[in-house]
DNA sequence: AAATATAACTACCTATTAGTAGGTAGGCAA
DNA sequence: TTGCCTACCTACTAATAGGTAGTTATATTT
């Protein structure tokens, strides 16, 4: 892995265990073993790094959504639900919660960036369930919008609400989630 | 109100409008138009500040379970969902979701406090949902205690997402929320 | 071999942060 | 009226932040 991925990595991680706001560049160069002025090398400002972050999760969602494309509503839905599940093995939250909390405290290319990829988890996950409720395999009143935002606000909020009350309470959550698509 | 109390109000407003590492005294002082050295007089630590915070909206949460002790479940619920309305309509995001997101930079005591609230939340909705399937004005299939959960990531996470989707995607869910009381 | 690009370095700067020391003006109580 | 309390003040410190200028070592290309 590059040096540039390696910071991209570290930062997002960094992002999703204690926020935009409460991460330096030291905090990076430091777990790489290089200066804080090697890390502004690669990126001028925060900003860039915040931006060149939301720009791979964007990709990796891209690549999910083209690697899963022939697949059937059920098995796209679980790739979908699989993300949170492994961010809540590593103990951390999602980027578009983290983020959101930050939003007025970061550049606006960081917040329209930031508001593209949720709009792409939107979309995404509202083809998933209208597929799904075409078929006969998912079934739900709402419209598939309003079912996805349902959907997402759980396992977004499952990964804040269960380091608080406790950490098997996201996986109730995530199952419930699954059941509400069968009723 | 008194010195103190504004500044618990401010901080309050600051932590759920930018996030617990965004906002620092002299945000507080310049708005009360005080000195930083001012506010430390009240609160020696920036964790004192945050623990009271916290307290205060304990009190305000027990203040509600108590005056709608009298009422039914479908007006209990209610006013749990007013809190989220209220927020939204000042453009902020939840207590419990913002510390959360911050939850591994903040002190112990303020971690401690912050999961006594969140299980409190819990408690109160578990109990008004377990009312409300008992007395057959809500319908759900699993426990009260998960429907509490789902209940409070929707709402939670409807702060959150809706500020990056779009605003109305919040009164959405939250109509939402509702009718999943009621299949 | 010389020129260039890459990726790191040292050594700064400026702003902000949380927090402290010590002082003061005014109210209240013995 | 003496003395304490409250609530603020000025003035500071030590640490950390994001960021910059200029330098150097190592490859790669011409």
């Amino acid at each position: 892995m590059s040096t540039r991925e390696t910071i991209i990595q570290l930062g997002d991680q960094l992002i999703r265990s204690k926020g935009f706001n409460a991460f330096s560049f030291y905090d990076i160069s430091e777990k790489m073993k290089i200066k804080n002025a090697s890390v502004h090398y690669h990126f001028p400002t925060k900003t860039d790094l915040g931006i060149s972050i939301l720009e791979a999760h964007r990709q990796k969602l891209h690549s999910l959504i083209e690697s899963t494309s022939t697949k059937g509503p059920v098995d796209k839905l679980n790739s979908f639900l699989l993300i949170y599940t492994t961010i809540k093995s590593e103990g951390h939250v999602c980027l578009v919660g983290s983020l959101a909390t930050d939003l007025n405290t970061v550049d606006l290319k960081i917040a329209n960036e930031l508001k593209t990829f949720a709009d792409e988890i939107l979309n995404w996950v509202t083809t998933i369930l209208d597929e799904g409720k075409t078929s006969g395999v998912f079934s739900f009143q709402c419209s598939p919008r309003t079912k996805a935002l349902m959907v997402i606000t759980n396992m977004l909020a499952a990964l804040q609400l269960s380091r608080l009350t406790n950490e098997e309470d996201f996986y109730t959550i995530r199952n419930e989630v699954i059941k509400g698509l069968k009723d």
